[in-house]
DNA sequence: CTCCCATAGTCAACTAATTGAATAGGTGCG
DNA sequence: CGCACCTATTCAATTAGTTGACTATGGGAG
C-alpha cells in the first residue's frame, strides 16, 4: 500500500522518530493518509529492511531511548518515481457519520443534530491546529511569496487542501442543521 | 466495521441484489464508504447469517438468477440504533494524489500538473453522476419542498457532501495549477 | 463470428489494519 | 502521594480489505 510513500513524504521534511512521524499523521498528514502509530513503526521496520530509510538510536538523559529515521539515497529515489505516477486506487473515504446521516429518520432529530454539532466542534478543532502549521510553514512570508520562494510547497499545497475540506464540512454540517431544523422546528 | 451499517443503510432504500449494492456502493456511498463488490458480498453473507438481512432466490430467463436482500426487523433496530451513537473512529481518508503533491519537487512539473488534471476530470465525472442521482432524488420538486416534504432527507444530504466534496476538490486543484504555473511560467 | 461488456456472482490467497495490552521512566496537578 | 498524561515504542491476536482468477449467460459492435 502507499502508507510506504506517506512515510517516506513525511521523511522529506527531514529525520522523524516514529514517535514524531505518528504526532505528523495525526495533523497534516491526518487529512490524506489515516494511519496508527502501530501502522508506522510496522511500516519503518520494513522500510528500513529494505534499505528506503535509515534509522540511528538516540539515548536520551530523561526520556526512553528513540530511533530518528532518514531516507536514503535509494528511498528518495522511490518516491520521486511515485510522485510522477498515476494513483493505483480511488480515493477511498471512511465516514461513519455519514452513514449515519444516511440512515437516519425523524424518530430522534436530536440524536443526529447532537452528532452534528459534535462534527462541527472537531471540524473547527481541526481548523485550529491547520492554522498554526501554516504559520508555521509561511514564517512570517505572504502566501504569493512562499509559493514563489519556497523550497518545497507539496506540503502547503496538501496542507490547503486539509483547511479546504474541514471548511466545506463546516458548510455542510450547517446545511444538515438547516434541514434538521425546518422538520422540527419546534425541538 | 461499520461496513455492515453502510449496506444496512443502503438496504433501507428497499430490496436489492448484491450487485445492484455494489452499483450504489460505486456512486453514492463511494462518497463516505469505499467498498468493492468482494467485500458486500462477504458482509452480505454475515448479515444474512446474523439474522439482520433477508435473502430471496429470484430466478430469470435471461440472465444469472440473484439473491435479492432485505432488511429484517432485526437489521431495521441495529442500523436505528447505530444511527443514534457518536461515531467510532475518526474520519479516515486515503489519497495517494495528495502523497505525490505533497512530495513533489520542481525536478518534473508536467508529470503534477498531468495528474492534477487527471483528477479533475475524475471529479467532473463524479459531479456529472450525481447530478443525475439529484434530479432523480429531487424527482422534479425543489430542494426546499424535498427537505420538508420527503420521507427520507439522509440519502439527499448525503449527496450534496458529496457534491460539495467534489466541488471543493475541483477548486484545491486549479489553485495546485495556479501555483504550479507561477513556479514554471514557461512550462 | 468473435470479442467485449453487462449481469450476477464465488473462491482462495494474501496483505493491511485494528484492538488491546505491556513496558518504562518523567512531569505536572491537586 | 497518587493519578493521569507524555514520551517512545513493541507484541499478539483478530478482523478487514485487496487481488486476481473463475463460472455462466446474453447482448451488441464490428
Amino acid at each position: 500500500m502507499s502508507l510506504k510513500y506517506a512515510v517516506l513524504a513525511a521523511l522529506l521534511e527531514g529525520e522523524a522518530s516514529g514517535y514524531e512521524l505518528s504526532k505528523v499523521f495525526d495533523v497534516s498528514f491526518a487529512n490524506f493518509w489515516a494511519s496508527t502509530p502501530q501502522q508506522l513503526y510496522r511500516e519503518l521496520e520494513r522500510l528500513t529492511r529494505d534499505g528506503l530509510v535509515e534509522a540511528r538510536v538516540v539515548r536520551q538523559e530523561r526520556r526512553p531511548d528513540k530511533r530518528m529515521f532518514t531516507l536514503t539515497e535509494a528511498g528518495r529515489e522511490d518516491l520521486r518515481a511515485f510522485a510522477a505516477e498515476p494513483p493505483r486506487r480511488p480515493t477511498a473515504i471512511r465516514d461513519e457519520l455519514l452513514i449515519k446521516i444516511q440512515a437516519m429518520d425523524d424518530a430522534d432529530p436530536e440524536a443526529t443534530r447532537a452528532l452534528v454539532e459534535e462534527r462541527m466542534a472537531w471540524a473547527r478543532g481541526k481548523l485550529a491546529r491547520y492554522a498554526r502549521v501554516r504559520e508555521r510553514l509561511l514564517d512570517g512570508r505572504s502566501e504569493e511569496r512562499y509559493l514563489r520562494e519556497a523550497d518545497r510547497i507539496g506540503p502547503y499545497l496538501t496542507l490547503l487542501g486539509g483547511i479546504a475540506f474541514e471548511e466545506e464540512n463546516l458548510r455542510w454540517c450547517e446545511r444538515v442543521l438547516a434541514a434538521l431544523r425546518q422538520r422540527t422546528p419546534r425541538g
